[in-house]
DNA sequence: AACGTAACCTACCGCTCAACAGGTAACCGG
DNA sequence: CCGGTTACCTGTTGAGCGGTAGGTTACGTT
């Protein structure tokens, strides 16, 4: 079972690896801090990862094999499917910190992420723009065509990330998004959470 | 007049970092790039900036003077403002890529803008949320108080400016923010762009 | 004209980092 | 039981980094 107990390294390192860059970044993180994390050296971590790029890539492979199994079934995310995910990011700050740190780099020039996010978001929005069609037709209640309606969605999560990272006291991350979901669908909002 | 050529230089200098980070993200930006970018040593540089993060505090402190300038008198912003500065930003893609390059960074553990930007968006929003109760009382159009609405009125600004800087032609950055403005004010979206 | 200070420079240091080279020990299939 | 592959290790290298030390020049002041 030597091939078992490798997968099972793999899988601490690429654990290991979303830890760190959450508290360093990618470009801030080394390979050494990986290493000790999973009781290796570095060379023996470049072992299973070649190169630091690699490494990355992995990383954002799970993510992304994470995600597209995670919430949907093969007719995509509901609306109320991204309604929990935002809530159960609420409970993952590393994961959240991770790929905010990322994506924050990977807008600048050259970096190995970046292709990674550009077409992640293309297929996000597409994603949102079929489940809002499907669940409201051409025009929301709020007013929008799906296609317009859908980067806003993504902003909307991703902003509300950051303001949360930064200070999670001050920002009630559902609860907002709730808010906008709300907006968009045409849902008065009555209710009255406390207004901090 | 050595005073104003010394300030001059400090401002050149500020401005090649403004640059050097936008392309290489602060933890990536060397003191090297920035003096060769004004041509000087990097230990010329270090005659203006003793250390890396002063430098650092210093292009945050410039920035936050501009905006804190640019578009209030001392009643504050106004709402068409909010909406100009967008606009302006689209055109200013070296700035927007600088600032979110460092708020993805500042996420990170002990990273020198983590304050600046903490303190920045509790200020903004706070700002937000009063432009938005001069204009519209204690419930907006759209069904939510000031408080709850300014969040989100942050979260889509620098969320659509990921996106856009990943891919500018996927995203009409000034367009989209209108749209969310007016579902925030309730004003009905006829208005027909060529949703590509 | 003398002096002090501002504006740089050269030289250097210690550190960290990703990656390469080459070895060794355990394990696994035949 | 043997031969190769897997899973590491030690050793090293070369580049880049931020920062220090200390010098030199030029200019502004008196």
């Amino acid at each position: 079972m030597g091939r078992a107990r490798s997968e099972e390294r793999r899988a601490d390192i690429l654990r290991a690896a979303l830890e760190v860059i959450a508290e360093r970044g990618y470009r801030g993180a080394s390979l050494g801090a990986v290493a000790e994390r999973v009781g290796l050296t570095q060379q023996g971590l470049l072992h299973y990862f070649p190169t630091k790029e690699t490494l990355l890539v992995a990383v954002l492979e799970e993510r992304d094999r994470w995600d597209t199994s995670g919430g949907r079934g093969r007719e995509g995310w509901r609306l109320d499917l991204i309604d929990s995910l935002v809530e159960y990011n609420a409970m993952r700050p590393g994961i959240v910190q991770t790929f905010s740190a990322l994506l924050g780099e990977s807008v600048t020039d050259g970096h190995p992420a970046r292709e990674f996010f550009t077409e992640r978001y293309a297929q996000v929005r597409a994603e949102m723009a079929k489940v809002l069609r499907l669940e409201f037709g051409e025009r929301l209640p709020g007013g929008l065509t799906p296609e317009r309606a859908a980067p806003l969605l993504t902003a909307v999560m991703d902003g509300l990330q950051y303001q949360w990272l930064l200070d999670p006291e001050a920002v009630d991350m559902p609860a907002a998004f709730r808010d906008f979901v709300a907006l968009l669908t045409g849902r008065v909002t009555a209710e009255d959470h406390s207004d901090k």
